[in-house]
DNA sequence: ATAATAGAAGATAAAAATATCTTTTTTACT
DNA sequence: AGTAAAAAAGATATTTTTATCTTCTATTAT
């Protein structure tokens, strides 16, 4: 579905709201550690979140990535725009460019409801919300250093 | 969400379901053209739907891609298995191996109900009833040469 | 000031997906 | 039999994605 690279952005993204804040940041290589994703790779994609304002960064010593109280606002699909774009999720399953609601390909009834859901999960819950929903549910979380 | 490849193939599938049967056959090259596809590319995917006996063949003149009764019924399912594999929609969102109902990850829930939907419906449907309900409904299709 | 730390930026490499080109095999038609 | 049509098979090329490596810059602590 998502590319690699939008996977570990995501999953970086979950793991620094839930351990990082103005006053504790993480450096590239233990979140690449923890999150088991390529170092240099994850390295790079960090610098786009942070380049485009989704994320924080500080250089030097005691340095690193984190998220302030703007950056947990932030909504996935801010995420998936920064890294693989929206077309994967607005353009047609079949890749046919007129395909529309009202002029659909042949799979569009089937897909078009999935789609515009997720999009609006993905649009309205912030990285915020969707960490006090892991929390309230209480259920445990594949994911590294954070099985509650 | 799916490859060119798969999408290619699909759209192939509905095209041959349309317009061939064991009486008559196309060419690559005309269904190439028709979907709006690469020709090569394409006729490489028709080989290997081919070779697993999703779609039927003949070589020689007169000869070509075409679908028979036993291939109209295959499901959409089986191109993506045949082409895309099933880790695409099998696998986590998140691409974490672990994740599962009970041991979901942070976006899950939002997710999987979708997965599993799409999932029935791509079992559940074959190539012919798709093309069934789309002549049913009237609606006008963007895929070059099915425009009804 | 200086050394060490950590992100930023740029160059390079490897793998996968996409796409094309060439040759071979099969078959129908004359 | 010979020829042309068309898929099958194999080799090659291009592009994108994934990943790494190296150098540069900013910051902190000593």
């Amino acid at each position: 579905m998502l590319s690699n690279a939008c996977k570990y952005a995501i999953r970086a993204m979950i793991y620094l709201a839930i351990h990082t804040d103005e006053t504790k940041k993480i450096g590239v290589k233990i979140i690449a550690e923890d999150l088991e994703t390529p170092y240099a790779f994850l390295a790079k994609l960090l610098q786009k979140l942070a380049s485009d304002k989704l994320i924080s960064s500080a250089k030097g010593p005691r340095g690193g990535f984190y998220l302030n109280d703007t950056d947990k606002k932030r909504a996935i699909w801010d995420v998936v725009k920064c890294i693989d774009g929206t077309e994967k999720f607005e353009g047609c399953f079949l890749g046919l460019s007129k395909c529309n609601d009202i002029n659909p390909c042949p799979v569009h009834h089937i897909v078009s409801p999935f789609k515009k859901s997720i999009l609006k999960d993905f649009r309205d819950k912030s990285i915020h919300d969707l960490v006090r929903e892991i929390k309230e549910n209480g259920t445990v979380i594949s994911l590294k250093g954070f099985d509650i």
